[in-house]
DNA sequence: TTGAAAGCGATACCAG
DNA sequence: CTGGTATCGCTTTCAA
């Protein structure tokens, strides 16, 4: 527990003001060649480390980005805050990372709480505020970026969940399926409302009714809700031959529902998941899906967030980013 | 951006000292119930909150805790990572995230890095640092416990891995296997050495030889690492009727190599993976696994870290937690 | 190119 | 119980 080794000792020991220990840290040039080697040579002898916390006090930033997320160990999240970290750590930032557990008011709070801690910037991961409560939390931040959520006048980053659902929709219609069922997630998120607009106007456009009994929603959207969901819509709805679910895990779910119930996938009814997580080439029929690089999503916020800080987005106001997911086709639905 | 409020302009509105603010804020008792309320009115009438960096520089200390781990997209970290966050949080500590890429030489820049950002103590997981270097960089920090690894005179939380491989050596044995291989992993990882020496052991211990040719070892575990060490393995050993892998990762691969060549599971085959990860009861034949709680290992940590960090440990030097795992029996391996 | 002095926003210590 | 003053470790501003 040695005492910490701070600036004056530094200057001291080289035998130079704080001030010029500062310059040499900084590496601002305005300062003599040859007094640099000396104090750089002092630092390196005395392992001295300047205080993030000084620092920060002086110059009212401190290389820190709030991550919130619903839930670190869900793999969308992990990967996106792997993304970020990967660019921002070069850059000299850190992560501090904060988990909602999908509670709006913990979100809220969180939000609210690091403004105290004073992070430079904060990427927030689907927001379940309402626009109004998003709006006033964000204006006490100097930078944010939203991911899978959009606000006018904030930068976002999001996967076209439309275009996601769109994809699957005419990859089943072109393989000749006519009653496409929809396992539905909650309508309260971006992702949510998105993936079921897709579904809708994609049967829209093909000149299919849109059959309110075609849709189920999962009340989780994990394997046990995509298992209940799936096998509530099948035995209303036998005619259903094809089946956009709202992710892979529901889709997980439907398989096991398809199943027990006879239906053989993909010849009876083709399935359809989204996210291409790690499981969906692992289940028997491998899932057919929509992908869209996790990590890419994490690093393009940071990167957004950083240009912000950095004041290289100046004037550009805000930016907002659409990530295309590309449709993967396996076996539940060739 | 409102220009922030300080504990001046508070003081200054209430007619007070900023250190009576101060008292208020911090309810240290010595203040009049009077002015207390008269204060706290003012408070929350600007809306104001200290700023954690001011606090940080004067206390010396900033309630935040490093949490470094190899890769937070890997399900098994980031679970350890969302149980540390549910302790601290409500303790008001926050985590600052950073991953070292399984990267040794990365993971030593980190652990000095967290000192300039002034944690108050991490948590440190899966260190493959020597420990001489370990304990070099640990002695720079106030608190440190460390996951799945240990060093003398330092506290840790670690899975019983060496039982967790015994477990199931116990396992394939008593179900009549007697040529038992194992897609090991590094050997620079605490995990890694404890579940070959599991191995070892047990087989040792049931008179049987430990075979050097049984033994592969995965360049990564994860499915292809498991899938290439497998394939090598059982191609060289075609005797092999059990396989003890490194994780569920590995074991996965295994199953895909027993299936390119002809090898069923479990009837010509047991495999057995670890960790008991999401994907484990999903691939076919479901895997046979161990399963320790990883949340409870987070959350395990983070209260011996605060614990150190409260002086509530004081005296009792360091303490280490060892979790038993348990034995999960599925299909590969019944 | 260098240094002296004044903050940054809180807490700690000591008087009263 | 309350207030003045020094202090935490650094950057910024202004002179020299």
């Amino acid at each position: 527990m040695s005492f910490r080794v701070s600036i004056a000792d530094v200057a001291r020991e080289a035998g130079v003001s704080r001030q010029t220990v500062s310059r040499a840290l900084n590496n601002k040039g305005e300062i003599s060649d040859a007094t640099l080697q000396r104090v750089l040579a002092v630092i390196d002898r005395l392992d001295y480390r300047p205080s993030t916390i000084a620092r920060g006090l002086a110059t009212r930033h401190t290389r820190t980005i709030g991550l919130i997320v619903p839930d670190i160990a869900n793999a969308f999240f992990a990967d996106i805050s792997r993304g970020a970290d990967d660019l921002a750590h070069p850059a000299g930032y850190s992560l501090l990372l904060r988990n909602t557990a999908e509670d709006p008011e913990r979100e809220a709070e969180l939000l609210g709480s690091l403004e105290q801690r004073a992070v430079d910037g904060v990427l927030l991961c689907s927001s379940r505020l309402s626009d109004e409560c998003l709006a006033d939390l964000v204006s006490r931040h100097e930078a944010v970026v939203l991911i899978n959520r959009t606000l006018p006048g904030v930068s976002s980053v999001c996967v076209d969940d439309f275009c996601g659902a769109a994809l699957r929709v005419a990859h089943l219609l072109r393989s000749g399926r006519r009653r496409i069922g929809v396992l539905s997630g909650t309508r309260m998120s971006h992702s949510g409302s998105e993936r079921e607009r897709g579904y809708r106007e994609s049967l829209a456009e093909a000149g299919l009714p849109v059959d309110p009994a075609l849709i189920a929603r999962c009340a989780v959207p994990d394997i046990e809700g995509g298992y209940a969901a799936a096998r509530g819509l099948l035995e209303a709805q036998p005619a259903i031959d094809g089946l956009i679910c709202y992710n892979d895990l529901a889709a997980t779910g439907a398989l096991r529902a398809c199943a027990e119930l006879g239906r053989r996938v993909p010849d009876d009814v083709a399935v359809t998941g989204a996210d291409d997580i790690l499981l969906a080439r692992l289940v028997t029929p491998a899932l057919t899906t929509v992908r869209a690089d996790r990590q890419a999503i994490g690093a393009a916020a940071a990167r957004l967030l950083l240009g912000q800080l950095d004041g290289s987005a100046n004037g550009c106001g805000c930016q907002s980013l659409v990530i295309e997911p590309e449709l993967v086709i396996r076996a539940s639905a060739p």
